[in-house]
RNA sequence: GCUCGGAUGGCGGAACUGGUAUACGCGUUCGACUUAAAAUCGAAUGGGGAAACCCGUGCGGGUUCGAUUCCCGCUCCGAGCACCA
């Protein structure tokens, strides 16, 4: 008898799928099309690990149970590649990032194909390839000529002595994390992209996706759209009103009565015009010690605190004079950072009343449009873009003499990163680009405005570079035609492919999924694509946890390695079985080393069941068994429920292993398993002498002659009957017939109540 | 604090629009094969009880002939957001 072994059989089928470039995907404009993708990964230095593999395999599960039904499938793969770990490396060690990269793809690559995933290769993309981010620059471009892409002084966190700016991770209780100097919030121009445009849209079309509800609510919350309005105060000069004022951001207008003082942001722009000659030492104060703190350490002291201005204003629907406060609980970059406090409606504004004495008025609630005009405002802010990196897509700007940006002409694309030698950020605040001297400088054409003429003037790059989910958000259009030379998409191509129909991932809820579906938009109105979301269905699935059910991490010591699982002799397929069977896809699991253990012993039993099978029978019994699996199976996949659809198998395996199977029953099974376990499967089908195509079920099939009658009192199991089909249509005689029955005449002798018979459920309950 | 999920045997989890709770897998126990072990195969397995039967889906109520499922009120766990006016 022959042994099942998964790594020689894996081994065979993988070589000829490369060999044949069996998923090569191609538009066939009269078959239907499914493109399946999942969120490209990063490809570090360790790897794959579990939580890719059943990120993959459920894309993979999917891919092929279409592919077995005759769609034109599209399953690409890429890799996101510019980022912070592969820099940090290279600062670290001295290797450059390209070279990093190179390596690691190709090593993620190689453990991909180990998997049997039905990747087709010739659509391999690659964000930090000049060929990809020559694209990227384009968008941006794009983005730029509508004004989307615009640069704005907004305040960062400033390093004087080091003179460098630093990420928020970067400050340690206020100082600097490299030289401990406390650091300063400073204004400093950075590139953002306008995002807000499109919050109402964004918001809106939610309701409308085939996503998870949580991520739905995730995003909602994100955007956080406030209806209100915005209200000018005059500012006072003795009791009168002047033509300076202060205009406040309120979703509850209708209590300007309450409004007993205002309160302003300590970053608020005209700060310095409400401050007089005897309150100036303390606001000032109270600003620089703001603007020190960070915003946990702001957050950590809900305790209310702030100055008085000097200022007052005059509440236009009272005519009071009211003072002005400057306070770090009211946020600068929210409405118009500065806020009418009504003490008697709100919460935050009543603590700060009752801790520096000021009136809380319970006044009547008027009209919501009499003293201000209709305002919305969002939590959502412009995305901030620029980053003093290396490693990342160059922004494709140069700047003249006086500063003034200009876009690189496209057909300049790409900006190439330029290769160095020393990629760490220094003391100029900018990125290591600045010491690429000669990259540096670069001649753009100019048309002057009175002649019309053109001449070249040399410029000045930008060095800033785009965060990486710029180059996320468009790479789902890239895999439609992904080496195209004239344009970042090509028409014919994205209209047949996308938008994407399943997209698989368990991670940026928020962020890259907003992202993409803002470029969508954007791209949708410059007539670039003909669809207005991205993704149609989203598979959020949840993370593999260590056998202890704590996140695997190195440190822990507790990683689980998918290739180590494959190498000990399971092979791919129980592990890719086994990553669906581990629970229901959108919840984290727990893994057990074990239950590897149970799925392997499924698969040598359909192994041995279809080498090694001397029972060989036609059951009829088989037929129904055969067809329900079948059933379940194709509803179970196509609702995602890849964890009920192994256990059908596996009563199915062990149904016939007791009773025996039929050819029809073997080539069912090898069908049904090869999305899960496609070696083993093409095994069974080449040994089986049957193709892939995927089975059907018959409904007559799926009724057998007699049924077992469910007899409950008051509502409880007492007794079951088998009975013909053909009697559940006489419910005058089941009830006889169950009535009849010893077990259940001892509950009946005081009397009955009634009867109920429910033929659906084949169920008979006798109320007492 | 707010929003969204969860809670079912020893464990991971099944259960269609209310209808036999615990499918499937793990673990455990017993048996077969073996000199022995592993592997494999078979049987049993929610708790209590000799049995009849009773109790069981986080807790307390409710609706119903019948509730894991629907309604009201809690508890605990997880995730996200967090002074957004």
């Amino acid at each position: 008898m022959e042994r099942y072994e998964p790594l020689k059989i894996e081994q065979k089928w993988q070589k000829i799928w490369a060999d044949t470039e069996a998923f090569k995907a191609t538009e066939e404009k009269d078959t239907p099309k499914m493109f399946i993708a999942e969120m490209f990964p990063y490809p570090s230095g360790a790897g794959l690990h579990v939580g890719h593999v059943r990120n993959f395999t459920i894309v993979d599960v999917l891919a092929r149970f279409y592919r077995q039904q005759g769609v034109n499938v599209l399953r690409p793969f890429g890799y996101d590649t510019f980022g912070l770990p592969a820099e940090n490396y290279a600062i670290k060690t001295g290797t450059a990032p390209q070279d990093v990269t190179k390596q690691n793809t190709a090593n993620f690559r190689k453990q991909a194909e180990t998997l049997g995933y039905a990747i087709d290769w010739s659509r391999e993309i690659n964000t930090s390839d000049p060929e990809y981010y020559k694209w990227t620059q384009w968008c941006f471009l794009q983005l730029f000529k509508k004004g989307l892409a615009y640069q704005k002084e907004s305040y960062q966190w400033w390093c004087p002595v080091d003179q460098t700016v630093l990420a928020n991770e970067q400050v340690e209780n206020g100082h600097c994390w490299r030289c401990g100097h406390e650091v300063e919030k400073k204004k400093m121009k950075q590139w953002f992209f306008k995002i807000t445009e499109y919050a109402d849209e964004l918001l809106d079309e939610i309701d409308n996706l085939n996503w998870p509800e949580k991520i739905k609510t995730m995003q909602k919350n994100w955007i956080g759209r406030s209806v209100g309005a915005e209200i000018d105060f005059a500012i006072a000069s003795g009791d009168k009103a002047t033509s300076r004022k202060i205009t406040v951001f309120t979703t509850r207008p209708d209590t300007i009565k309450g409004a007993t003082f205002l309160v302003v942001a300590p970053e608020y722009q005209d700060l310095n015009y409400l401050i007089s000659d005897n309150t100036k030492d303390e606001v000032m104060k109270y600003k620089n010690d703001a603007l020190k703190k960070s915003e946990i350490e702001r957050q950590e002291n809900k305790e209310k605190t702030g100055v008085f201005t000097g200022s007052y204003v005059i509440n236009p629907a009272t005519k009071e004079k009211i003072p002005v406060y400057v306070a770090d609980y009211v946020l600068a970059g929210y409405g118009t950072g500065a806020i009418m406090a009504v003490p008697a409606y709100d919460d935050r504004d009543r603590e700060f009343a009752e801790k520096f004495n000021l009136p809380i008025v319970e006044a009547e609630l008027i009209d919501r449009d009499l003293y201000g005009t209709p305002k919305t405002t969002y939590r959502m802010r412009d995305w901030l873009i620029s980053r003093q990196r290396y490693w990342g897509c160059p922004i494709p700007i140069a700047y003249d003499k006086e500063g003034n940006p200009h876009p690189i002409p496209e057909d300049q694309l790409p900006v190439v990163l330029p290769d160095i030698e020393d990629y760490k950020p220094d003391e100029s605040g900018r990125s290591a680009l600045a010491k690429a001297t000669d990259w540096l400088k670069v001649k753009i054409p100019v048309t002057d405005e009175k002649t019309g003429e053109t001449h070249l003037e040399e410029m000045t790059r930008e060095t800033d570079t785009l965060d990486g989910y710029a180059c996320s958000s468009w790479y789902l259009w890239r895999y439609a035609s992904p080496h195209d030379e004239k344009a970042a998409w090509d028409q014919e191509a994205i209209k047949y492919w996308e938008p994407v129909d399943i997209y698989v991932g368990a991670d940026h809820a928020v962020a890259h999924l907003l992202y993409a579906r803002f470029w969508c938009k954007f791209f949708a109105d410059e007539g670039y694509l003909p669809f207005r979301e991205p993704i149609t269905k989203l598979i959020y699935h949840g993370y593999i946890n260590a056998p202890d059910g704590k996140k695997m991490s190195k440190s822990k010591g507790n990683v689980i390695d998918p290739l180590d699982v494959i190498n000990d002799g399971y092979g791919a397929d129980t592990l890719r079985t086994y990553e669906m069977f581990i629970g229901p896809v959108e919840l984290d699991a727990a893994w057990n080393p074990r239950s590897v253990g149970g799925v392997y012993r499924f698969l040598n039993r359909c192994y041995t069941l279809c080498f090694d099978n001397k029972t060989e029978t036609d059951r009829e019994k088989n037929i129904i068994i055969r067809n329900k699996t079948i059933k379940k199976v194709t509803e179970d996949i196509f609702h995602y429920n890849f964890n009920t659809a192994v256990s059908a198998m596996m009563e199915y395996v062990n149904e016939l292993y007791k009773e025996g199977a039929a050819k029809e029953d073997l080539i069912a099974l090898a069908k049904l398993l090869k999305p899960f376990a496609p070696h083993l499967a093409s095994e069974m089908l080449e040994h089986l002498d049957a193709d892939d195509e995927w089975p059907k079920w018959e409904d007559k099939y799926l009724i057998s002659d007699t049924a077992e009658l469910v007899v409950q009192v008051n509502g409880k199991l007492r007794a079951t009957l088998t009975i013909d089909v053909a009697e559940l249509e006489d419910e005058k005689a089941i009830i006889d017939k169950a009535l009849d029955l010893p077990k259940i005449k001892k509950y009946t002798e005081s009397g009955i109540k009634k009867t109920i018979f429910v033929k659906k459920a084949k169920l008979v309950n006798i109320v007492v």
